[in-house]
DNA sequence: ATAAAGGGGAACGCGT
DNA sequence: CACGCGTTCCCCTTTA
């Protein structure tokens, strides 16, 4: 995430902000639980106050913390990793927590591309009304981004992913669909069973089919290159 | 035999 | 208000 962050901050270089978080970001040395969170609450505010300068003090509450579970255990901790992503509604530079050299696209940039499919930016009502769009972020573009971010490779992965088949981890698959669930907002926390059967409809559709395998999917050629086109 | 995962009808919610 | 579409609920079936 430091990597993410850093990339970021980078590309808003121009903006005048908190030196104690440039200065976090670029500083690799191991930290301690109490360290990150307090790492990223400075971090935080600066995005918040950024996002502010950005948008003239708009008055909804939008940023995205990677929030690291005060129960888990340490973060690199590989596949056994249980850190909890808390996803708010993102800000425009935020729509995923992508690594920097994938930053040059976005979820506007897949918006544009695909039909029915929105920014997280554009998911925000005030400004999808604003722009006379009434798409949201459908559920095969989030399954991308998750696929696309290594930092969730321990909840779902390619299989491969030149083929566009993609499996959850039967451990962590809830935390993805509590991620979807978050990200759109529902009152109800979304499970793993209730996102299945929103993927399954998707065979309707033919954008992803469901593989004879367990708990593994795959993204419809069309629907894979559309994705695709849009990161390069 | 059992739990987990798959499947599908129908209701719900939201935008147009 | 009606409609269309995606999502969610619920329950049954299949699979490991």
């Amino acid at each position: 995430m430091w990597s993410v962050l850093g990339g970021f901050v980078d590309g808003v270089s121009s903006v005048k902000f908190s030196q104690t978080a440039r200065t976090l970001l670029r500083d690799d040395r191991p930290r301690s639980l109490m360290e990150t969170q307090s790492d990223l609450e400075v971090i935080l505010e600066f995005l918040e106050e950024y996002y502010r300068q950005s948008t003239g003090e708009h008055e909804d509450k939008v940023y995205c913390t990677a929030a690291v579970d005060e129960r888990s255990a340490p973060v690199d901790d590989g596949a056994s990793c249980e850190r909890r992503w808390t996803y708010c509604e993102p800000p425009p530079f935020l729509a995923h927590d992508a690594p920097p050299a994938r930053c040059q696209y976005t979820t506007a940039t897949l918006s544009e591309s695909l039909p029915n499919c929105v920014s997280t930016r554009q998911a925000s009502k005030h400004q999808a009304a604003a722009a006379g769009s009434g798409r949201k972020v459908r559920l095969f573009h989030f399954l991308f981004e998750m696929l696309e971010d290594p930092n969730m490779a321990h909840c779902v992965s390619w299989v491969p992913a030149a083929a566009g088949v993609f499996r959850f981890s039967s451990r962590n698959k809830d935390q993805v669909a509590a991620l979807w669930g978050q990200r759109k907002g529902n009152k109800r926390p979304m499970t793993y069973q209730k996102m299945s059967r929103a993927l399954r409809n998707y065979a309707r559709s033919g954008e992803i089919f469901k593989v004879k395998k367990k708990l593994t999917y795959q993204f419809s050629q069309d629907t894979l290159m559309l994705l695709r086109r849009c990161v390069i």
